[in-house]
DNA sequence: CGTTATCTTGAAAAATCTCAAGGCGTGTGG
DNA sequence: CCACACGCCTTGAGATTTTTCAAGATAACG
């Protein structure tokens, strides 16, 4: 199935890489030599700002593209979340081992990416990016019931919020009967998906999750 | 000097637009036609929430393009907000009147400015989101004393405040000899360019803009 | 098993918003 | 030309949201 976008006839053998849980496999400023998609494992590309602070600008799962840009420089710093591998993927005018992709198309969906979070983080309250980000992981992973590769300081980091502001909520969400935090707090079962949307578009609901 | 980088050669004569201050030049989900770039006057394009919320995701100001998008639809709505002339440009790809513009370019350049603003909502104060906006509005027009083309709400709407708050802020730096707000509250004059720098950049100034 | 990282929870503080009122500027009709 | 109305901006006071700080609980790791 999601190999119908994939171009064939690679200039060379693809590359795999692999990273452990915490590696950088790029950092800002970094001279630009490719891009990965994820085979297995996640990854976060962020921003620091000069102070330590740290933006997550998007998480890639399996299958998601990351690291190729326009320009000579990475302009975030990508790092494994846990165990990854990924595989070298080029552009059709940069040649390059792997398989080819359409950097404007990848750039397009990158822009309407940014330019949704900027909407949550600009406009929603804490709980409403919460809920929302819970049903796109969902979405992305096919599935209501998955294992989050990301901490809670990753999703605070990546909504504008304090891990204990996310700690909190997904708590509140919980005890609401909105999800189920099981496995060690690392899998999360949505329960109440029409609930979930209704709080991430900020309609009224009759839930008290907080405090 | 702006017309280096101006493909020359149109497939047909440039269309000219005008547009009356508050006037929609084109709304989310639209069919794109094609894009333009601001002769004179000063565009806002923003995306609304279902319960009316709005997020002014940037400004167009002279020789900036916009309403260039590959897909179907335009991901955002395009709002004159003073008397506007536009001219109409194209994609190589897209057969169309006007000059033409490297699409990809200018994703990669949107996608820049829309991680940026990610990073601002995302991790900075109130104070910080509006130094930073100030020194770019300088920078963009080249001065750092000119006319404000948008007004309190559209600030506080691209920044992720309230009107009050932008409000306060602005005359809190007025106070604090950060900034000249002179003819009438639209011309800004932009005194202490290092201190508002140290401001944007969230590094600690004895000043006291707020209260 | 002890040690460290991650997560949770509470209470108080801080940032920002909301609500309410008033001020200033511009345009319009009398 | 004045008076009024309307849009936009400012300001204050209190409410709300979110953070900060401080502790403890749970999980991961050697």
């Amino acid at each position: 199935m999601y190999l119908r976008n994939r171009a064939r006839a690679p200039s060379a053998a693809p590359i795999i890489r692999t990273f452990r849980a915490g590696a950088q496999i790029f950092s800002e400023g970094d001279e630009i030599t490719g891009g990965y998609r994820v085979l297995a494992g996640a990854v976060r590309s962020c921003r620091y700002l000069g102070d330590g602070r740290r933006q997550v600008l998007g998480f890639h799962l399996i299958d998601d593209i990351f690291g190729l840009e326009l320009g000579a420089k990475h302009s975030a710093s990508a790092e494994a979340m846990v165990a990854t591998a990924v595989v070298s993927v080029s552009t059709r005018s940069t040649a390059g081992p792997g398989e080819y992709v359409d950097l404007l198309e990848l750039a397009t969906k990158q822009l309407q990416q940014a330019q949704d979070l900027t909407t949550d983080l600009g406009k929603k309250l804490a709980h409403e990016r919460l809920a929302n980000f819970l049903l796109d992981v969902a979405r992305r992973l096919q599935s209501t019931s998955f294992r989050m590769p990301m901490r809670r300081l990753d999703i605070a980091d990546h909504l504008g919020l304090t891990i204990e502001s996310v700690s909190r909520l997904l708590n509140g969400f919980e005890r609401a009967g909105l999800v189920r935090i099981i496995d060690r707090k690392k899998r999360l079962e949505l329960l109440d998906l029409p609930r979930l949307c209704d709080l991430a578009d900020g309609r009224p609901t009759a839930l008290r999750f907080d405090s």
